[in-house]
DNA sequence: ACAATCTATATCGAGTTGATATAATCGCAT
DNA sequence: ATGCGATTATATCAACTCGATATAGATTGT
């Protein structure tokens, strides 16, 4: 599954133009699925070619003309087959875990610097979906509600266990700089 | 930060092939970052070019050579440089949440499948790093514990969520008709 | 009056993914 | 012994994605 996929079936909720797939990737779909401009506008021109999905183009005055894009019998199709797949991959790209199995190379104050910065970021995402969710209640299938749980429960555990668990790394200055520098 | 920054990461460990990094990527650093071939062999010839990493290599009868690199002093403080980001990304890219998403355009079988799928991933990678642990206690950094925890504690999570909120998309078969043939 | 932000599209280089190719060796079962 | 699949080991390639950048009028805030 790729981006095309995903703009694909978020045209299921109706018509949109790429700005505004930009925005569902920034809010419905922020917690699970990532895209920018440089995916968004490559996927819809392909999905177009394809006929998967139908442009209207919207004259505009001064402004770019806005294209409305709009799924078809054909992208429908398409877009089930797609979701046929049994299992469905789920991947992590963690520059902080990564970071984190490191913290013996880097200075104390760096290392709690990231934690906290992991914090904030969980509690920023988590507000995110507290936001979302109360500027829309209702009107969404029960797979988003799903999602948006799912994705608050992720990040519930991933800011307690930071919290819990840095300790671990709170290093005394002893046992770093033996090592460090020899 | 890239696969270029990991790999450099792996080598501070000690020297090692492509191949024997990649055996780290799938071992290690399986819960957070993943890479192939196909970025782990450029990432190391970009390294050696910029003299980040020293590379020797060692003939082997029959099969090709088994280049064995090793980090640099240059290595070491790029490194360093890179572990200063003070909020490094921690991404999360789900065809799995995507696919429940749009639940309601799937077969009820289907979306149970995938669930079940979901599970049963949570469970084999909480057993890899279950093995993992195992099979080398105490000789790796705090920080490594720490990225392993992690994972740890999301991968329960995970599966714990599944288990828990999965009726919310099993539907009576009512629901989803109506809504899809109209 | 001016700055910042929003609407709106688009491109580009660098980086990544997943599949594929090559080729010898090792363990094991028949 | 012979054959099969797994392992060791490197490498490439097309397709895809990311993040930055460009353009440009409208709107909102100070």
């Amino acid at each position: 599954m790729d981006v095309k996929t995903v703009c694909l079936g978020m045209l299921t909720h109706g018509e949109a133009s790429g700005y505004d797939l930009k925005k569902s990737f920034e809010s419905t779909f922020a917690h699970c699925f990532a895209a920018g401009f440089g995916s968004i506008y490559p996927a819809l021109a392909a999905l177009a070619e394809h006929g998967l999905v139908s442009c209207e183009e919207v004259p505009q005055e001064g402004k770019p003309d806005r294209k409305v894009y709009q799924i078809t019998a054909a992208g429908m199709e398409h877009l089930q087959r797609e979701l046929d797949n049994p299992a469905p991959s789920h991947k992590i790209r963690s520059e902080f875990l990564v970071t984190m199995c490191f913290a013996h190379l880097m200075a104390p104050e760096q290392v709690q610097r990231v934690l906290d910065s992991r914090i904030e970021d969980a509690e920023r995402n988590l507000q995110l979906i507290d936001e979302f969710e109360a500027s829309c209640d209702e009107e969404w299938p029960a797979g988003v509600k799903f999602s948006l749980e799912f994705g608050r429960a992720m990040l519930r555990t991933m800011k307690e266990f930071v919290e819990q668990n840095r300790h671990m790394l709170a290093e005394d200055g002893e046992t770093r700089q033996r090592s460090a520098t020899g």
